[in-house]
RNA sequence: GGGGGCGUAGCCCAAUUGGCAGAGGCAAGGCGCUUAAACCGCCUCAAGUGAGGGUUCGAGUCCCUUCGCCCCUACCA
């Protein structure tokens, strides 16, 4: 590609100054009104992707765009450096995860400097920094000093392939685990755990506050699934004063109880296990207990299955609202880790009570009247309550206050409410990552570490191998230790933090990582926090954004944060995916797309260009065999640009004339459309507006009559300012040509419109005859609602075409049109 | 099974939020420039909005039905 420009040498050149003046360094005394813009930190894989170059581009136009608006904006940047892949990788490779990790970063970190994105690199954080792991640390002793870490003997989710526990997000729908594919099984271990649940409801109702996408928020709504409901006994038959205690959504269906089930983890499940029904009822547990919750939640089976899932204790327990006993069954679709661990089962109203009753030959009472034309098992649907005693006649909110009343007065009952967060386990078993800092002695029980002996490294002899422990557990030297407490020999925790342990506190050490003897100072995160617009996939909709979130509001609560913000993100903005035939683009999947071949072709401005306006920003986008000739047409735009700013076949006349005009009414409509655009996350139109802008001004320039002089030099600087956000090194080249003299493209304030070129003098109206178009006429833009109508009807073509016919009905809609109805 | 999104020229996408279906780009074709080609410049081409129905003076936009594709989620009592 033959361009009017060396793209390299000025790319180069324009990067170099700003990492050489520190342009888009800010400190924190700053006394511009400030803005805080933030992408996510990306794990560093290597040179950059299309996937990075497309959220680092949005990110970077944020940056450049707020600081022209003559904010501080802090822009900061970092690596989340710790993760599996990277110790698979030094396993593989017989080295160790830090060089191969040191390795990727400087490659990221060139490729993103090629991009032209701009940080402020004083404040890079790296997760695997002793700096920062010391801290992170830190906050880990902190919330086990809150109450908000304990550690306890759970259910988890154990992948062989990468030979650690894995949270139940990690796992996918079909049992596998997320990173390696394999069958996900289940192991009781002792683990840590962040008592996130205990931010549950703040947690879900601080999104209302926050200018998130719809549908992330949704998703967190959903992981965090709260339901209101009743808590109660169920006592037994055999002993009134014993009881089994249920949780329901749907107290109100109480007398379509016919059964209660179990889960199979549950303590009563021994005592309700009469003896000739031991062996069934030992068998189905042992076979729950190998398998993961996501598995033995999965519900595809049919019911031939479902007998192999339940089995009949031997048991019963009495329905509070009949009186009537009720048998109990264990069942794996129940359990042990939800509500209580039990419930009473409805068949009438529950399709999965109602499909294990089938298989067990239960009775199925209706408590809703299903409607006439109702065909199926469980309703439920709303309904007038029949064979429901007290609350017959009352439909389901009625039945509900009742029922709950009842359950009150008679069965223990209270109201409740269950949400299906867990807390987060946040224990790993692999080497690349941050180290607990708990030591166990036998005295003492588990003391933290003490502050002065933070961070707690690992050796870095230590082998990976994996045998199922942790990396850690294997190195003697660094297990053994003395107790912090007693001083008598102890044992370190060998396991490492969840790396999303890292991820929810970066975006606070970016705001001050300077201040000694603090993870940050309060004081001067104040300064910037929460975050005006963050950046980031959609993959970590529930995840990263949920932990932060819950980190955030933990740390304020324990004073380590400033109480200003409990959220941390304010506006949140989701760039699409890239996909390469159908799927998307990613490493691992071998499909990249490599920026840098287009580095030094289009350049890193038009390959900005291209990504912001490839499609909505929002939307995946699809590379296909057509997206290289794109790009192509994004590096010609900036080649017609330079062109004409060169005087490239350009014509001039003097005097100021109503074509001049024109242009400049372009100009200053082009100002608020891009303005508008880049607020609305459109940056695909702002682009098309630039395109439009620039076929306006160089057909205008390059016709025989031409440009005058100052109106030309107005377009030209407007596009330069206006188009420097999206293509930094060329406008600033270009602007350094014109204005030798002043400060950078990128220092020049926003363009602000003159409303005066906004305002049109007329506009195009459109008389219709029933809808079809009949005329078009030129009005005032604020023409009344009479008028356009009178005008309508003194058009020669619409009293023709009425012929004298009286309108039935006259719609004016100035200045727009006016509809003229026969 | 539940939730969400998307179907507009050959392709990617716009459409003042209910008011003339076309801003921009890609591709294709033509002309000019050129010894020729590339580049460059100019011009042209094309859909009635997946399908059907409804509301309305008026529907790409709102409602219902239906088809296709994509994403998320999945026995949470």
């Amino acid at each position: 590609m033959a361009r009017p420009f060396d793209v390299k040498t000025i790319e180069r050149r324009w990067q170099a100054r700003w990492r050489d003046e520190g342009t888009y360094e800010v400190d924190n005394d700053d006394p511009r009104e400030r803005y805080y813009a933030l992408c996510m930190y990306p794990y560093p894989s290597g040179s950059a992707h299309q996937g990075h170059v497309r959220i680092y581009t949005f990110g970077d136009v944020v940056v450049r765009y707020q600081t022209m608006l003559g904010k501080a904006v802090l822009s900061p940047f970092g690596f989340d450096s710790f993760g599996l892949p990277a110790e698979n990788a030094a396993i593989k490779a017989g080295s160790h995860p830090r060089l191969f990790t040191e390795e990727r970063i400087v490659e990221l970190k060139s490729s993103l400097i090629r991009l032209g994105a701009v940080y402020d690199w004083r404040r890079e954080v790296r997760s695997h920094d002793p700096a920062y792991m010391r801290w992170s640390q830190a906050i880990f002793i902190a919330f086990y000093k809150a109450g908000l870490a304990y550690r306890a003997e759970a259910p988890v989710n154990w992948c062989p392939g990468c030979g650690t526990v894995l949270a139940n997000e990690q796992v996918l729908a079909d049992g596998t685990c997320e990173r390696s594919g394999d069958l996900v099984e289940r192991r009781n271990l002792e683990q840590w755990f962040f008592k996130i649940t205990d931010y549950a409801e703040e947690l879900l109702s601080g999104l209302t506050t926050l200018e998130w996408p719809e549908r992330i928020k949704t998703m967190q709504r959903n992981w965090i699934g709260r339901s209101e409901g009743v808590e109660f006994d169920l006592a037994f038959a055999s002993d009134p004063t014993k009881a089994l205690r249920v949780f329901t959504t749907r107290p109100d269906t109480g007398f379509g109880v016919t059964y209660a089930v179990i889960a199979p983890e549950h303590p009563l499940l021994e005592e309700l296990t009469a003896d000739e029904h031991h062996a069934t009822v030992r068998a189905l547990v042992q076979r729950a207990s190998k398998e993961s919750e996501i598995v033995r939640t999965a519900s595809s089976e049919g019911g031939a299955a479902l007998e192999k899932r339940g089995a009949f204790t031997g048991s019963y327990v009495v329905n509070p609202f009949s009186d009537e006993p009720v048998p109990v069954y264990v069942a794996d679709y129940v359990l042990g880790t939800y509500g209580t661990g039990a419930i009473m089962a409805v068949p009438g109203e529950d399709e999965r009570d109602y499909a294990f009753a089938e298989v067990y030959g239960l009775p199925v009472v209706r408590t809703t009247r299903p409607p006439e034309d109702f065909e199926g098992g469980a309703y439920s649907g709303d309904g007038e309550h029949i064979n429901s005693g007290f609350m017959d006649g009352h439909e389901i909110a009625d039945a509900k206050v009742l029922a709950t009343a009842f359950l009150v007065s008679k069965a223990n009952g209270h109201a409740t409410v269950n949400y299906r967060l867990r807390d987060w386990l946040v224990s790993r078993q692999r080497f690349w990552g941050c180290p607990i800092p708990m030591v166990y002695c036998s005295q003492c029980g588990v003391v933290p570490v003490p502050d002065d002996q933070l961070p707690v490294l690992a050796p870095d002899d230590v082998v990976m191998d994996r045998t199922g422990q942790s990396p850690l557990a294997t190195h003697e030297a660094f297990r053994t230790t003395t107790c912090p407490v007693c001083g008598a020999p102890a044992q370190r925790e060998t396991d490492t933090m969840d790396t999303f342990n890292d991820s929810s506190w970066y975006f606070l050490r970016y705001a001050d990582p300077w201040t000694p003897g603090v993870a940050f100072d309060p004081k001067e995160v104040a300064k910037w926090m929460p975050v005006d617009q963050y950046v980031g996939g959609i993959e970590h909709a529930i995840l990263h954004l949920m932990y932060a979130r819950f980190y955030m509001k933990a740390l304020v609560d324990i004073d380590w944060a400033p109480n200003i913000a409990r959220e941390p993100f304010s506006r949140l903005f989701s760039q699409g995916m890239i996909r390469l035939s159908g799927t998307k683009m990613s490493k691992s999947k071998g499909n990249l797309v490599a920026p840098e071949e287009y580095y030094d072709t289009v350049g890193a401005d038009g390959l900005r260009l291209f990504h912001l306006f490839a499609g909505p920003p929002a939307d995946d986008f699809d590379w296909t065999d057509q997206t290289d000739e794109i790009i192509d047409g994004c590096g010609r735009f900036l080649d017609r640009f330079y062109r004409l700013a060169q005087g490239h076949e350009v014509n001039y006349h003097e005097d100021l004339d109503e074509t001049d005009v024109a242009v400049r009414q372009a100009v200053h409509r082009a100002i608020v459309r891009v303005t508008d655009e880049f607020e609305h996350w459109s940056h695909n139109i702002a682009v098309a507006a630039m395109m439009e802008l620039l076929n306006t001004v160089s057909k205008w320039a390059r016709s025989e009559h031409g440009a005058q002089p100052t109106v030309l030099d107005e377009a030209i600087d407007t596009m330069l300012t206006l188009l420097a956000p999206m293509a930094p090194h060329l406008t600033a080249e270009m602007w350094e040509h014109r204005h030798p003299e002043e400060k950078s493209v990128h220092q020049q304030p926003w363009p602000v419109a003159d409303p005066a070129l906004l305002k049109r003098d007329t506009v195009t109206m459109v008389i219709q005859i029933n809808g079809k178009v009949r005329a078009r006429l030129q009005v005032p833009p604020e023409i009344s609602m009479a008028d356009a109508t009178t005008e309508a009807l003194e058009d020669a073509v619409i009293s023709a075409a009425l012929a004298g016919v009286t309108p039935k009905r006259i719609v004016s809609r100035p200045p727009r049109l006016v509809n003229i109805i026969t």
